[in-house]
DNA sequence: ACGACGTTTCGGCCGCCGCCGAAGGATCCC
DNA sequence: GGGATCCTTCGGCGGCGGCCGAAACGTCGT
């Protein structure tokens, strides 16, 4: 269409060169599908902007919809496109964006645990990486891969199925935005994820991507880790109630 | 400045999002060092508008220049930003694999040896500038400067006249791209490579600046300079076989 | 000293693109 | 049916940004 085709990177990047898009796209690294409104007021503009905004994304590759009645769902279109927006967004807040410690309630509950796209990470996510490496189950050397005793982890301990080796890798580094270190994503990372979801081990705070260890998990944690997800944050039993995100 | 750093992830890729600007990082993906006319030409457009776009992949971050009498030469930053270019670059094009690879083999060949504007360069420079200083024929304290010896071992073991001094140095250091370090450039820098290259003991590789030393070159140096330049690469009975530069 | 060359600065032009609000479907619930 | 909610389409506005050519600057080679 417009003269940017030209240079395929170029459209690409053009996708993501507009503020309000790139922020659909930060929003939507949470792996799970928003509707076309959600966005609009995450990004704070009005919804046929956002509406615009959305069917290029769409059309561009980076975004799935699917309808349902009146709504639009959105979600990012597969794991390699969460992989690029990460990369991207840990390569430009390199150095100018210590937003780790932004007092904010929200912030702090980020930092402490939350999903990315698919996966675990904040403090979370890099202590159960640390905890999977210094047990031998992980390995660190140029990427990330599961050892025979992880393989072995992941079957019998966790008890959950990894899917067979296709083209998605088992287990990859993707960088943690506020630890500024690795956690574990690709397959495994995902299994993992989803596995402590299904059982209450964790549990999502709010409607965004943060993270809350319940008292189970902490057990569970322990018992299959060694981790010690410290027992502060109080009520434990109050998991309804937590409306740490906003805006 | 713009509107668009309000988000850190728009930013950079804003910087991509541009035609022009990205053909520049994709030509820079061969690892070379461009002068900003080359890189202008290659992407046609005018020198001034290459200029500002130059400018502004500098002060984002994605390209690093450095300045050489009337050259402005410019590379990718880091290993890190040609890995994002190059990820960047797969997702969008899909699926241009050949240029990568065609462009790591061009790169390989030209950290080898290749003509500097009219000397040498690459390992091959390096190394026989190392061997002239080892020598005693070439002294690097301030400056460069062919000591007596030197300018005896250019007159009767060399057997090329140097120009009588004028306003061109006869000696002087040339900031190596690959290397990162000095090589000989400078009038006698140049007579150098001109000699290796009628003497067919150098041959250029298709049309660019890389340079292949041939069989009798390899011999040659080593009588001359003690120079071991390695008896790799194989068939050496085959110049047509190069095709690693192109456009 | 001079000319050639690579690069930069400066105006100025033009087009694209992001933004909105109002109006018009579409869908769900009562 | 009526009304609320979610989304899309359509003009229209404003501004950023890419492009060029001409002129100035610095460097190099003769």
């Amino acid at each position: 269409m417009t003269v940017t085709d030209s240079v395929p990177l170029a459209a690409l990047a053009a996708l993501l060169a507009d503020p309000t898009r790139a922020r659909f796209c930060l929003a939507l690294l949470d792996g799970r599908a928003w509707t076309a409104g959600e966005l609009a007021r995450s990004a704070g503009v009005a919804a046929s902007t956002a509406g615009e905004h959305l069917s290029r994304l769409v059309t561009g590759g980076l975004l799935t919809e699917e309808r349902q009645g009146r709504h639009r769902y959105l979600r990012l279109a597969d794991a390699r496109v969460a992989q690029l927006v990460e990369d991207l967004a840990a390569h430009a807040g390199g150095e100018s964006r210590p937003v780790t410690l932004r007092a904010s309630a929200a912030a702090r509950a980020m930092a402490e645990a939350r999903t990315c796209y698919d996966h675990l990470a904040g403090r979370l996510g890099v202590a159960v990486t640390d905890a999977l490496t210094a047990r031998g189950l992980l390995r660190q050397d140029a990427g990330f891969a599961l050892s025979e005793e992880g393989l072995e982890w992941f079957a019998t301990r966790l008890a959950v199925p990894l899917p067979a080796p296709g083209r998605r890798p088992l287990a990859r580094p993707c960088l943690d935005w506020t630890e500024r270190r690795h956690h574990l994503a690709g397959a495994a990372g995902a299994v993992l994820c989803s596995a402590l979801l299904e059982r209450g081990w964790v549990v999502r705070i709010g409607s965004g991507r943060a993270l809350r260890v319940t008292g189970g998990g902490r057990r569970a944690l322990a018992e299959l880790l060694g981790l010690d997800t410290g027992a502060d944050a109080g009520a434990d039993a109050d998991p309804g109630r937590a409306r740490a995100m906003s805006a």
